[in-house]
DNA sequence: ACCTTGTAGTTAACATGTGAATTACATCTT
DNA sequence: AAGATGTAATTCACATGTTAACTACAAGGT
């Protein structure tokens, strides 16, 4: 088979299309001094509670060194705070401080909007359809490597 | 609407899934030593024949600085040349060199065989329609903006 | 107790992403 | 021709991606 040209491959696919929808976000972010990962670990605390530092990179697709940066930034604007957990000196929990979920809640209307937007002009059944198929897909290279 | 959860938002499935399809290709990259956006660049110049800075960045989905720091990586390992737009200073014709080409020519067969293996894990006919879907959403959000 | 192995997190080095400012050159206007 | 405006490419500053090496601590084996 004839290797794919880069007018339609799935890696430049997925690429261009995750800058075309994260392109209605960054001036809501940027307005607010915030970064996109840093956004996405403050997400991740608030819905998910609490959480070391390994399956807070998990749950938002960041890796060790980048994390441990965006944690100190965090930390340094009193976003996110961290505690020693008692048993191992080598773990901390990770916690949204109450500034960082009152920002959450400040982007949430916007946040809403955009993605509410997103969703008329591809269409709320395509949508559905598309998250499906990317977490097939995932799934697929996930399990069996 | 209720905000997206962070496991099921557009932005999050798509750079995940771009990374577990990645994951494959980075071993090859690696042994050649040749980073990802490099041998977008070689790929899309391979294919598309000599091009300007500008034009080549938006194929390659790369931004205009990016682009500057791999043309001159690319430049000093003669993978490319360049040459100046006559009539006009500012611009200048980037080709692939010979190198370049043997390059892209020897990784042609395991690039094919990674992508063959994708498609047969997640099926061809899904593989094809997620690539539509992709296409489809690029479309809506870049035509209205 | 000591040593090995494993794990969590950090640091280092280099490439790229991103937005803003800057340089070099073209073109338009008057 | 001089100045205003626009465009291509680069540079700067800072954040993140990526791999490898390293530190600190924990758990097991002898």
């Amino acid at each position: 088979m004839l290797p794919p040209s880069t007018r339609r491959s799935l890696p430049m696919a997925l690429l261009r299309a995750r800058e075309v929808i994260m392109a209605h976000f960054r001036p809501m972010l940027a307005r607010h001094d915030i970064t996109e990962q840093q956004w996405r670990v403050l997400r991740v605390l608030a819905e998910a509670g609490p959480l070391e530092a390994t399956e807070l990179a998990n749950r938002a697709s960041i890796l060790p060194p980048s994390l441990t940066r965006i944690i100190k930034a965090l930390e340094e604007r009193e976003f996110i705070s961290r505690n020693k957990v008692k048993d191992d000196g080598r773990r901390a929990l990770l916690a949204i401080s109450p500034t960082g979920v009152a920002l959450i809640e400040e982007l949430a209307p916007e946040r809403v909007a955009i993605y509410d937007a997103i969703e008329k002009r591809y269409g709320a059944e395509e949508h559905e359809r598309l998250l499906d198929m990317l977490e097939s897909l995932i799934q697929s290279e996930t399990v069996e490597g």
